[in-house]
DNA sequence: CGCTGGGTTGACACTCTTCAAATTTCGTGG
DNA sequence: CCACGAAATTTGAAGAGTGTCAACCCAGCG
């Protein structure tokens, strides 16, 4: 991998240009990977960690009747398995939502990284702090709102991401989600997501149809599902 | 503070006695904490990491009119803000449920650890990793399972935490929270909280009253909440 | 063309919340 | 040790929210 940056997103401008460029040059491959495709299974060894160039990935769990808990939805510039570096394993299975570019960087490869980059090191444990806190506000959503507000707390969670990640500033965002996969984040059936999504697109605040998502009232929709972004914005 | 061992469970074992030497000789202060005491506010700059020796904790978050949502119990043996220490701060409340004694060391010491140490940097990142483990068994059993299975997942991952931390090996344990706060880990209410406790007791599974938690059938709990404890063991 | 997967809608059952009141437990001061 | 007040628990009844099941529609695609 030379200089190519692909390195979009999350925290990007925070890190130091040598230590970007060592973290780009560590990268032993880029690969496409199709739509619904199984990325990672529970269990397995991790032996590299994956950075998400392009596309959309998400994270789930299955209960005992197979129905998904989908646990993360990860946009272009975030790892999605850097607490596999550490644990050497992952406790749940990853797939890709719509088709996706994905690099790779071996986990000797980071190890080189946190004994000689200290900064660098820091701020790949900022990433995997940015998951948890991610993983609080999912809490929060799925303890506290109903079905409208855990909607509406999810797409706005996604917008703000998306415009940190400076992927889409507009309100407006491809996400290649079915009706079902949303009830599978939100905690909720996909019938009643439908029923939801038309609500709040009657009520002015979100458009999502055909894998498109539309941003009507951004402090409506945030006031909806009670969204504060400020958990997204990690001091380091 | 000298050689005293007061660290507990979560790992012990995994870590080398230099290295827990060095942790233990790091700590500045042990204070006592009466029961549901703030400890830290959301925003406010971390400059200590606390460790918590005796007692129960939990963090949450509010919602508009002032509910809680409880996003974690920590048990003794646990850091209780160790994301703050890259952090700088937190981005929720943290408060004690029991009276707890809590030991705290200071990020300037912690960076002499993270540089002259290494084995035991990983292993505080691993600490983290396991915190966002728990976090997403939380957004399942929040996501999947009706009020029942919710219960019977979050006692079944406390018994397995404490028995893991040696604290509570027999199945009975103490816990200092009230059918309320329970309501508020599990996102139910108090009021159905207490029919849930009422309907796991008459089947067998658990007894939950006057602060103390008795375990009655771990299997059969487990099964009731689709509770697999493998993702609290980190390989590391 | 017909098939298939996703989306949409309706009717009904069930879970959980809400509100209210009664009861018990617990801490505290007398 | 008792009395008292506050907090927590327990129970009932009614209503809102969500799940379930079934049917139908629609677009894409072989």
């Amino acid at each position: 991998m030379t200089t190519e940056r692909f390195l979009l997103g999350r925290g990007r401008d925070r890190i130091a240009d040598g230590d970007l460029c060592a973290l780009e040059d560590a990268v032993e491959q880029v690969r496409d990977v199709p739509a619904r495709h199984l990325l990672m299974r529970r269990g397995e060894p991790v032996r590299e960690a994956s950075f998400l160039v392009d596309g959309y990935v998400c994270r789930y769990l299955d209960d005992r009747q197979g129905h998904r808990q989908i646990l993360a939805v990860h946009v272009p510039g975030d790892f999605i398995d850097l607490h596999g570096y550490p644990t050497g394993a992952l406790d749940h299975d990853i797939a890709t939502l719509g088709p996706a570019r994905i690099a790779t960087i071996g986990h000797a490869r980071l190890d080189a990284i946190m004994t000689h980059r200290a900064p660098l090191a820091r701020t790949l444990w900022l990433s995997t702090l940015l998951d948890a806190a991610m993983h609080r506000e999912w809490i929060f959503r799925l303890g506290r709102l109903g079905a409208d507000g855990r909607v509406a707390h999810f797409f706005a969670e996604l917008e703000a991401r998306l415009m940190l990640a400076e992927v889409a500033p507009d309100g407006v965002f491809p996400l290649p989600m079915t009706q079902a996969d949303l009830g599978e984040a939100c905690g909720i059936t996909g019938v009643h997501a439908n029923r939801v999504l038309r609500r709040l697109r009657e009520e002015g605040l979100l458009a999502f149809s055909g894998g498109l998502a539309t941003v009507l009232d951004r402090s409506g929709l945030q006031r909806r599902g009670e969204f504060h972004p400020a958990y997204l914005q990690h001091r380091g």
